[in-house]
DNA sequence: ACTATAAAGGATAAAAAGGTCTTTATATCT
DNA sequence: AGATATAAAGACCTTTTTATCCTTTATAGT
């Protein structure tokens, strides 16, 4: 479904998102501990994030990533996966055709259509300040 | 969503398939043609799924790849993207989870879980005649 | 100003996916 | 039996994704 970045991105952000509800900030060897991720690539990812203006970063000793009050409540799911991965998974073709539209459909066009909307419905109204607070009341997990 | 060498493979299924409505066999080079993929990859991928008694593959002269009748109906597009992408993508986690299920749920667990359901769901209800006889009718492509 | 800390950036490496080529096996036809 | 057409199999190559390492830049605290 979504690559490996992206899926460390979600999780990054959402631990993130964690910590800057409770006002922390937190650095990157943490963040890869506890979303259970490579450290370097994890990251080359955080790097992706604060340049779309997702998570903030902020350099030297107490510094880390956080992300502001304003963007929990703008950022939805989609905004880190069209970061990350692009809007091929819901705008593509699910048979990997260049052009498929209603006017000249692949043989799934009308079948992939409604899953594809409802992802992207899904994705587009699911913030993050939600996602992180179910964190923090401590039923939801970032790592096996 | 799915990996390109499922796509070559759901859409050469299909168009073996179209042939074999019509009581055609059909070979590697024809395939390659009409579903517009690169001739040596697809004739890997034909292999895995004759392997899986998906299609059926015939040697030597006038030979090449059909489907059985009885395979028109029992083939759904879910047996060809196990085979070739395995069931990662309606039962693997969202977010990479080695374990993820309601008792230790990820944070977008049960958004994911209709999504997912009804992706399965779909895969596990079309069959490959009615995509098939669709292409005869001629109103869905196989390649832009 | 100096030092320690933390992220940014660039080069590189390893693994996986995508794709090609050559040889072998099998069937058909004469 | 021999020639030919076709898929199977295995070795190989290329590109993309995943991942690491090292150097540079920014900043806070002393």
């Amino acid at each position: 479904m979504f690559s490996k970045a992206c899926q460390y991105a979600i999780r990054a952000t959402l631990f993130i998102s964690q910590k800057s509800l409770q006002g922390e900030r937190v650095g990157l060897k943490k963040i890869a501990e506890e979303i259970d991720s490579p450290e370097a690539f994890t990251a080359k990812i955080l790097q992706q994030l604060a340049r779309n203006n997702i998570i903030e970063s902020v350099k030297g000793p107490s510094g880390g990533f956080e992300i502001s009050d304003k963007n929990l409540d703008k950022i939805k799911l989609i905004s880190i996966v069209e970061a990350i991965d692009g809007n091929q998974i819901f705008d593509g073709c699910g048979l990997g055709l260049k052009l498929c539209n209603s006017a000249k459909p692949c043989p799934v066009h009308d079948k992939f259509k409604s899953i594809r909307e409802n992802l992207k419905h899904m994705l587009s109204t699911t913030n993050i300040r939600e996602l992180a607070t179910d964190l923090s009341i401590g039923n939801v997990f970032l790592k096996a």
